[in-house]
DNA sequence: CGCTCCGTTGAAACGGTTCAACCCACGTGG
DNA sequence: CCACGTGGGTTGAACCGTTTCAACGGAGCG
């Protein structure tokens, strides 16, 4: 499948004319990451941003004492860095390959250029930033309102409504990883993973999870009832 | 002054040619609102945007059992509910007026052809969703991998800076709501606040501060120092 | 005056982190 | 083939920052 034809599916560029997908396959720049490997640091200035082929993208933040907070894991088809591009000032964040990933880059200068042309190509790109910033929202009011165990409930409900549902889950990210991503460390999730098998909620074995209780997760992710 | 005149200076619609401004006056729809009313609610369907003419703009959510997170305080010249009308979803979170406000009201359908036809319009815009996204970048940051003295220090440092600096502040906003502003509670903040002063780093007279140490408290915001 | 609202202060309770020990699966090299 | 080290995950105990609950003080106002 050419370059041309990956565009035309993805959310920033569906409903283009097809000349469009070709202009900006011609300027995209295919770039591949090893696990591990940094793609751009905090600071760093906003060249352009990325759209992922295949593999897997970590972004986030490290506080002074060297705690991370992970702010997203981005999979194929999605897109990040786009944020820099328009205020103009540097990257706010780290994003670094957590999976050997290939990359489509897209320079800042040629696709300004082509959304002045496009209007269409500007709506698409707002709403993909307007449900990113939803996205932020649900994370600040998760941070700010409710405590772990009703994060951990939510995300795995959400897992489990993304993937193949059927209430079995297999974590394709390591548990320190999801940790972070909830904004705590592996151990407290450990422990309130263990509760919440103790209680009949959910079956853990290594890295795949069986929701057992669906509506009882639904009542802690809400904050309803409380994780004893 | 005119709206047109008013909107020729907003950062959305600068740099745009003024029959622009006239065609946004004439969709504009100015609405009043007395302190305390609800602007929209956390769900309420997208149906357009706001600009603040004069008066302030709170825009928070609420847990369950009622506690309250304040994202953001909008003031004169800012927007907001731009998300809800790119993604087509409702409002992400509620708004009510902080005080007797008035605001200019632009209807989804109409701004969207407008944003159709002119594609700075898009860019504009772009920038300032990009902006806001920084914004909650920066607020995940704090809640996650700060405490709270870090957080004040950082907020207190970022008000002298927009204000006349001059290291002194005058509150806008009552110490309850800074305390929600900062997630955390009134008790909380009162004793940080007075730790503050203790240690010499601030001065207090009730909603007036003055700051008499930057750089100790550039050092709490870091965390590279503690508060004793 | 007495009411309410906001801010402050204290003591106790709680949720989460830290630190340390430990287990286990896995890969490596002797 | 087994000893060894390594890294992820788990568990326990102490600790710490924040919240909760309760009481109190002062400012503003009918």
């Amino acid at each position: 499948m050419g370059i041309a034809d990956q565009l035309a599916v993805n959310p920033l560029f569906e409903g283009l004319p097809s000349e469009h997908h070709q202009t900006l396959a011609r300027i995209a720049i295919t770039r591949s990451y090893q696990k591990g490997q940094m793609i751009f640091a905090e600071g760093d200035e906003g060249t352009g941003f990325y759209i992922i082929q295949s593999g897997r993208i970590k972004v986030f933040k490290i506080s002074p004492e060297g705690k991370e907070q992970i702010f997203h894991i981005f999979g194929p088809g999605e897109s990040f860095g786009e944020v820099a591009v328009f205020t103009g000032q540097g990257f706010p964040a780290f994003a670094e390959a957590d999976a050997q990933s290939s990359l489509l880059f897209f320079p800042r200068q040629a696709f300004v250029a082509l959304i002045r042309k496009d209007s269409s190509l500007a709506l698409n790109m707002l709403a993909v930033l307007s449900r990113r910033l939803q996205k932020f929202s649900a994370l600040i009011e998760d941070l700010s309102l409710k405590e772990v165990p009703a994060r951990l409930a939510a995300h795995l409900l959400y897992l489990c409504e993304k993937d193949l549902d059927a209430n079995k889950i297999s974590l394709d990210i390591s548990k320190g990883q999801l940790a972070s991503l909830l904004g705590t460390i592996p151990e407290t999730l450990s422990r309130i993973m263990s509760r919440m098998s103790r209680q009949g909620l959910i079956r853990m074995k290594g890295s795949h999870i069986t929701i057992l209780d669906r509506q009882g997760l639904k009542d802690i992710a809400t904050e309803g009832k409380k994780l004893t």
